[in-house]
DNA sequence: TCAAAAGATGTATTTATAATACCCCTATTA
DNA sequence: TAATAGGGGTATTATAAATACATCTTTTGA
């Protein structure tokens, strides 16, 4: 009953994109030392995020990756969708159930996802990073130490 | 983002004793042959709702396993909180996340699970077995079924 | 024109945890 | 006291998540 790492990496890097000003572009190198996540599981991650539309990747010298639309049209129940391999909260079906026929509790249980789902639908990327926010100061920071570095 | 088999397994064993008359018993090598689940199995699940007191189980000959209060006082989240090893949707310290000071989707997220779980939590187990509801049906037929075959 | 920077992708390996199995114990009662 | 029924620790297996490896293509400026 938890969400997979991969979801919450995936947040992560969608919320410092968040953070950057509009159009100019983050390295996967930056994000990988930022978060102190491996380049091909950032890589993974970002790929998949790429090819939904989350994120504009830019190949080549001077490439790198930003929001793929405003933040405010990003929303967080379709990346957890995107993310997440199984979202059915109960398999039915392998081993088969004999009262699977009619069974109120699966009813309920699929009930209960959608609210957990459709919670998150109300928010965006947007709503996680106003401006003035904590995280978007710690973002900023993140960033600025990591250019120091280089 | 999915309920483990042993929460889903144990939900199965409270609706089939729930289906039967108050004070019969039914026993392990039962309930292990009407759903198809190892004895070994069975045994774990049963000694943890034992524990919590959700079964009563009969030790001895002509021993076995009856609810362990009314139908309608198990309330459904209770059982899925027994269960579940892990009930936080994300775990933002291993490895911990820079941005985890602050962070509104972990607000979110949380917020997303107490909907889940507190749906589940307005039913009971006696919701799941109405008089005449097609699970009850399935059950008695089960029970009868195993009964001959003995 | 080619070297460097940056992302793309397929596959393999490792790790974590859920799921299952094994073994022997204890309790109850005819 | 034998048969029946649950109790419980430990070991193994299976599955899926997490991570790592290897090798690609694209872009651009010196
Ligand atoms: S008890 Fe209900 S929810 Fe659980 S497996 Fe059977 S049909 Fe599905
Ligand atoms: S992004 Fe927020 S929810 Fe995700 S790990 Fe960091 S603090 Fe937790």
């Amino acid at each position: 009953m938890k969400l997979t790492k991969h979801t919450d990496y995936a947040f992560r890097v969608l919320i410092y994109l968040a953070g950057y000003e509009k159009d100019k572009l983050a390295t996967i190198k930056e994000v990988t030392a930022v978060f102190d996540i491996s380049r091909d599981h950032v890589m993974k991650i970002v790929q998949k995020l790429a090819k939904a539309g989350f994120v504009d990747a830019i190949r080549g010298k001077f490439g790198g990756m930003k929001l793929g639309s405003n933040a405010a049209d990003i929303n967080l129940r379709d990346v957890v969708t995107l993310m997440e391999v199984t979202l059915a909260p109960v398999n039915c079906e392998e081993p088969p159930c004999r009262i699977a026929q009619g069974c109120v509790l699966q009813t309920l249980l699929f009930e209960a996802q959608e609210l957990f789902l459709s919670h998150l639908g109300q928010y965006t990327l947007s709503d996680l990073i106003k401006p003035e926010s904590e995280t978007l100061y710690i973002i900023k920071a993140l960033g600025e130490s990591f250019a120091a570095g280089e």
